[in-house]
DNA sequence: CGGTCTCTTGAGCAGAGTCAATGAACGTGG
DNA sequence: CCACGTTCATTGACTCTGCTCAAGAGACCG
């Protein structure tokens, strides 16, 4: 059994990367009230019309949110990975709106609720790295409507792939040459609004044209350039470099007026 | 010319309905350096690729986010109506990944990006309500990606209207009986990933079974259990009083652990 | 070794797209 | 006050991308 510290140390180094995090910061994370615990594949973290109980760190493994239309019909609203909070917006609001469910076995570090606010609200450099945390996350919302509105089945599952890639690499679990991608084909097909038949004959076709490579549970990117290029990718709405951007451009606070 | 005061006014009833705003509180708002201009429609607020120069609110008129492909079709990415923040990441994120452009002839507040920030991290009642907003926003977003991915072309619409329906009533600029709708079919096709062919026959459907009458640029609700069910549509993810839902449930802090 | 998932592949279908033409509404300037 | 141009809405005819249904093949697990 690991110590409490170093249990939360994955997430004081995440809020790390996002805003100067000082030693007293640390110390309030580390003394947060809270319980780890190991999730099986499939489990449901919150159900959609739950009040919230808690706020989760995805520690190890990767969960995916999830909505259901009353024609049955499921649509994945966004997949996280570990290292991700995936529970921000129970922080400040009532009800959960989706459901969150576990994709692989998981760890998940459950925070108390009114903890984690009074960090948030009290402690600006942690306000700060959460509030890039979930603009962040909101911004890769943006960016699937426009995936599974605006483009083709082909295009669309070439730019899923190409956000998998570069998150992971983001997060020191693999590179753009090969990483895990622990879904079914039907949950890609969630993922992307598609059957998963249609991803089935698409992902054949991008493995066939020598784009990517399937094994198992992962994917090998074997050309980056043309899978970025078919999947009509820019990396900007991931904001990979959100702790520096900010301090690069100095905060231009002069309002021409 | 309305007081600087008053030209504030609408931004601290906004930030007033979701967390308790104190008179200091109230006193930082008022005290941030702002500048207020008058927008032509289709005019452009933010562009993608740009740095952030302000935050701004929503004081009068309509607007939406927008993003492009490389095949040039655009995909709308939320509609904010007056009241609505609409910079929220222009705070903490260096470089916008998106355009925001009027619909309509708009006033805009625009804040000093280091100020807001400032009062956002430091005054925790503006903090929650900031934060309150930005979640709200994100579930909206969530609410899209399902609408666009996994329903049909008249659920979708149908949808969409719900929500306009909700969202101008709770800023009090219509009920369910009639709203305004400042956008053309085209745009409206934008928001929900078809063609304004598409939309245009659509609409007429939904017109002629009853559902809805369409006025110029507004729209009238005429059977609204009816237009609900079409499309799919549950409020909860718009999360309307999000302001309350928190007291009441007492924020369940302890976990049983 | 049987059962259950998941992946593949084929055949036919349909919801939404494309192309194109016409009509209505509106603002502007003469 | 009217003619004109522009933008937006409407409708028809035809096409096509992605869906449905269905069956078979692997892969994995107890």
């Amino acid at each position: 059994m690991p110590s409490k510290e170093a249990m939360l140390a994955p997430m004081v180094r995440k809020l790390a990367l996002r805003s100067a995090i000082d030693e007293d910061d640390k110390a309030a994370i580390l003394a947060l009230p809270f319980v780890r615990r190991a999730v099986d594949p499939s489990t449901y973290l919150v159900r959609e019309g739950e009040p919230p109980t808690r706020c989760s760190f995805l520690a190890a493994g990767y969960a995916y949110r999830q909505k259901l239309t009353s024609e049955g019909a499921r649509q994945i609203v966004s997949i996280q990975i570990p290292g991700d909070f995936i529970d921000l917006q129970n922080l400040f609001l009532g009800v959960s709106d989706h459901n969150l469910q576990t994709l692989t076995r998981a760890s998940v570090v459950d925070i108390a609720v009114p903890a984690l606010r009074e960090l948030v609200l009290s402690r600006p450099a942690i306000g700060r790295a959460m509030w890039i945390d979930a603009l962040v996350d909101a911004s890769i919302f943006r960016e699937w409507i426009v995936n599974v509105g605006r483009r083709d089945a082909r295009t669309r599952i070439a730019h899923i792939l190409c956000e998998f890639a570069l998150r992971l690499k983001a997060a020191e679990l693999g590179d753009s040459e090969r990483y895990e991608l622990p879904m079914t084909q039907e949950q890609l097909a969630d993922a992307v609004g598609l059957t998963p038949v249609h991803v089935n004959r698409v992902l054949k076709a991008l493995s066939d044209e020598g784009l990517i490579q399937r094994e198992k549970r992962s994917i090998r990117v074997r050309d980056w350039d043309k899978l970025r290029s078919v999947g009509d990718f820019s990396e900007r709405y991931l904001h990979l470099h959100a702790d520096e951007a900010r301090e690069e451009f100095g905060f231009p606070g002069t309002l021409t007026a």
